[in-house]
DNA sequence: CCTTTTCTGTAATGATCGATACATAAATGT
DNA sequence: ACATTTATGTATCGATCATTACAGAAAAGG
């Protein structure tokens, strides 16, 4: 069962890796066929047949960001000891990623496709549910820091979890305008000034 | 000094105001020329005869936009007795605006043009500005605060005025993924919870 | 060898993009 | 009445959009 017929000329994860560049930087409406295909180095007849569209392609190319681009934020959250601690990290690691300089500043999925009608449906539909699964990771550490006697039973998760999403997504225009890491890094400090009000406890 | 030539069968604002609902609903790379004269309900020379370009057309609706629809929020931070009440007036008008269900979620200013490249240089910089100038506002309702004895001296009004803004962005996102005014009001009571953390004061 | 399969590059598809040419209509100025 | 000025509707511009025919090239199966 080897590969039958001739053999591509250019490696797939890595094509599908610029295109994702150009998407986070551009959006999806944004990137047109040419941009893409002139980042990958391919023509448009490679991309369609290992891609499908164009709005296969940047499902693939959001799939792949949160593998690769979102795994430090989000294991953050989960390892560290305590949900405050964890929120914490949580943002500190969003605020590093939002302010690197060698690639698009903010989230792909927080700005890739933020108008309905324009881009196809499926596409906007995939970043809410996308956004809507980290909303509900943010409320189940917090969840888990009730069960642990860690917060007050009568911690408001979800509106603590629905506040610090926010406060990511904000981040993600916040870098789009230029803003430096520590200008993002007093915006998390900001909202860590929230956790004392809302849990009654420092930790 | 009166007008020569044929007069314009439309009302120049009320049709101003239709691309103004249309470039907030899908953006500035979202709104075709189509959608723009179908909602003005004109023909594009006449469009271009008006307003002379989609950009500069754009530019106009988002004057618009600031005038008529950030009224009450800015006016909430101006009017307020207290820097703490004036900031938690303004991010309650905020969440009361971007939840009006008879027109699109979220802000014009915050959403309308994300992408530097595709967009013409010119739309994303005049919504950056005018996102700078908001954040100026509230820095300027902060210091008047300190100013005023009301808030410690060593407050960091810097800190204090990107956290709130940042937090009014991520409420355009929020707002976009279809949160209710509820919704929006807990991100709200989350954001002042952070008020004491930052100035030692629960006013 | 020949057939089959799959990829590659060129070139072109119809559709839609933003923006206009042009002739006509409707007002004012003299 | 006639010239001037401005707006309107139709019809279209070249450019670009996403997508695909098509023919040739490079591999495996027989």
């Amino acid at each position: 069962m080897t590969e039958r017929g001739r053999p591509r000329t250019f490696d797939r994860t890595t094509a599908l890796r610029r295109a994702m560049e150009v998407f986070w930087a551009k959006g999806y409406e944004g990137a047109s066929m040419s941009d893409l295909t002139a980042a990958m180095g391919i023509n448009s007849p490679s991309l369609y047949a290992a891609f499908g569209s164009k709005e296969a392609l940047f499902l693939e190319a959001v799939e792949l960001y949160t593998q690769v681009e979102g795994t430090d934020i989000w294991s953050a959250l989960e390892k560290a000891p305590t949900a405050c601690q964890a929120v914490e990290r949580f943002l500190r690691q969003t605020a590093k990623a939002y302010s690197q300089t060698d690639r698009p500043q903010g989230c792909l999925i927080a700005l890739g496709a933020l108008h309905q009608d324009s881009s196809r449906g499926a596409i906007c539909d995939d970043l809410r549910r996308r956004r809507a699964e980290n909303r509900a990771a943010l409320l189940r550490r917090l969840e888990r820091g009730v069960a642990e006697g860690e917060l007050p039973a009568d911690f408001d998760c979800r509106v603590a979890a629905t506040f610090y999403a926010t406060v990511q997504h904000g981040m993600s225009i916040q870098a789009r305008d230029g803003a430096s890491r520590a200008a993002l890094m007093a915006t998390v400090a900001g909202a860590m000034a929230a956790w004392k009000g809302m849990a009654g406890t420092d930790t």
